[in-house]
DNA sequence: GTATAAGGTTCAAACATCAAACCAAAAGAG
DNA sequence: CTCTTTTGGTTTGATGTTTGAACCTTATAC
């Protein structure tokens, strides 16, 4: 498996050789990253390599490169004709055994360095949102807290969920932390597919997010920042669970890489 | 002037345009960096181009092309011969009207975020360091306070200040918020040349140095919070006043930009 | 069965980057 | 004063990326 992994923040100091990415990368990323925060879902998506070189503004030579990085890798698949096109594969979220093995316990210092700034930067969007937030931020937060109560599937509750971190975060008023948040989200379904998901999670996250919108709501702050801080305690602790039991299986790691 | 300013914390979306950046646009990042950061000061600095080439794992090439960009713009001079070699300028810290006006007022926006960024994260930054701060940590932190309090010109005064707070970021041991710290730090001073200075507000930047690092030595965390909320409002103030001078001032805008 | 909307292929031109050699200026060594 | 050395300045050719545009192939819709 390529590094289709977002690369960790730079430490920018002099020194230190500087590495030119290329266009393809690029748009690896984008779409990487499209697909991890629930723009395009399992099944059909994405738009033609005609129609995705002109909303990049690239060649279509350099959307066809990552297409097929994205392909090989297993992330996507293609179909000829018409109505072709490339879709996203339902494997993307599969937490195999050699794929948790492959993924977390090899990316293992991302991992903590990503949960201890969760742990940090979340209760500060949380509380910030309290104090901030408008008439008007909460009508998106509102629909996207009903929309993860009646989810039906992993898909749609993963999107909901998606959906309302993002409205909490635009609900601070400062790019900055929503650009964090959405990054940290990335990174975490990139090295795994997808959060992890059990229904026992779902059921205390709804809660949870119930009271944090509740507490948003009321600009209750303390409080919003101490579920918060509970909150993503949840998705790192499956996240361990996960970790712990690929680690105690023998590696059972099957050819595919480069 | 062409954009010799840090990119703003990119919010990825699919769709927007995908821009490939040169080799020689890394390399005048890191130069300015370098400089905003007090690595190199005024007077002779800079390696030689070929040193710079080794560095930086980069054809000499590329490197010419991010002088010649940053020798254009007035941020470095150049000089031949045996000795000879690139050298920052002076006027890379000047705060004149116009400067201020187009720096400044034009890019207003981007300062707002900043700032707003700051009063966030930097309190953050300062509890959590007085929370998880080592022994060790406090090394470098009493280091950098005491030759705050020691500075004697301009300059030193802001390598020190630049020491101290990367010190005190790097006892988070959270590598986001250090580089972070870094990035906003060196935002403002790549606006700006420098962040503004005045004998008074180093008197008071003084005694709040010598507060919060006390505070993270004791492990008063809502303390250091407190302390660093109110130190990074000073040269939020600062760069306001010189802005409403500024818009104040009839633009008198020469020449000098592309 | 034909038109159409996808992906697949090919080619040449433009551009970016690198590596290496060489030129020109200015300072220091003798 | 001359020679050597260090530094920027210049040239050239090789290599790889990126683009644009035309054209081929496949499968579906009508």
């Amino acid at each position: 498996m390529t590094d289709v992994v977002a690369t960790a923040p730079e430490i920018r100091a002099i020194e230190g050789p500087i590495i030119s990415r290329h266009v393809s990368d690029a748009v690896v990323d984008r779409l990487v990253t499209a697909v991890a925060l629930g723009l395009y879902v399992t099944g059909e998506q994405l738009p033609t390599e005609r129609e995705l070189a002109a909303m990049l503004s690239v060649s279509r030579f350099s959307i066809r490169e990552a297409l097929k990085r994205l392909t090989q890798d297993g992330y996507i698949e293609v179909r000829r004709g018409r109505n072709g096109g490339y879709f996203v594969r339902s494997e993307w979220g599969i937490a195999s055994a050699s794929h948790v093995q492959r993924q977390i316990v090899a990316n293992w210092e991302e991992f903590e360095q990503i949960f201890d700034t969760r742990t940090l930067i979340e209760p500060l969007i949380a509380r910030t949102a309290a104090v901030r937030r408008t008439s008007e931020d909460l009508v998106p937060i509102r629909a996207a807290l009903a929309d993860y109560l009646v989810a039906a599937d992993h898909d749609a509750s993963r999107r909901a969920d998606s959906a309302l971190h993002l409205a909490i975060a635009q609900a601070t008023h400062n790019a900055f932390l929503v650009a964090t948040s959405m990054d940290l989200r990335t990174r975490i379904s990139l090295n795994l597919g997808a959060e992890p998901y059990s229904d026992d999670a779902r059921r205390v996250a709804m809660l949870q997010h119930q009271a944090l919108v509740a507490a948003i709501d009321d600009g209750r702050a303390d409080e919003a920042a101490g579920i918060a801080a509970v909150h993503f305690t949840l998705s790192e602790n499956l996240i361990r669970q996960l970790a712990d039991r690929a680690r105690a299986t023998p590696s059972e790691m099957t050819g595919q890489h480069e």
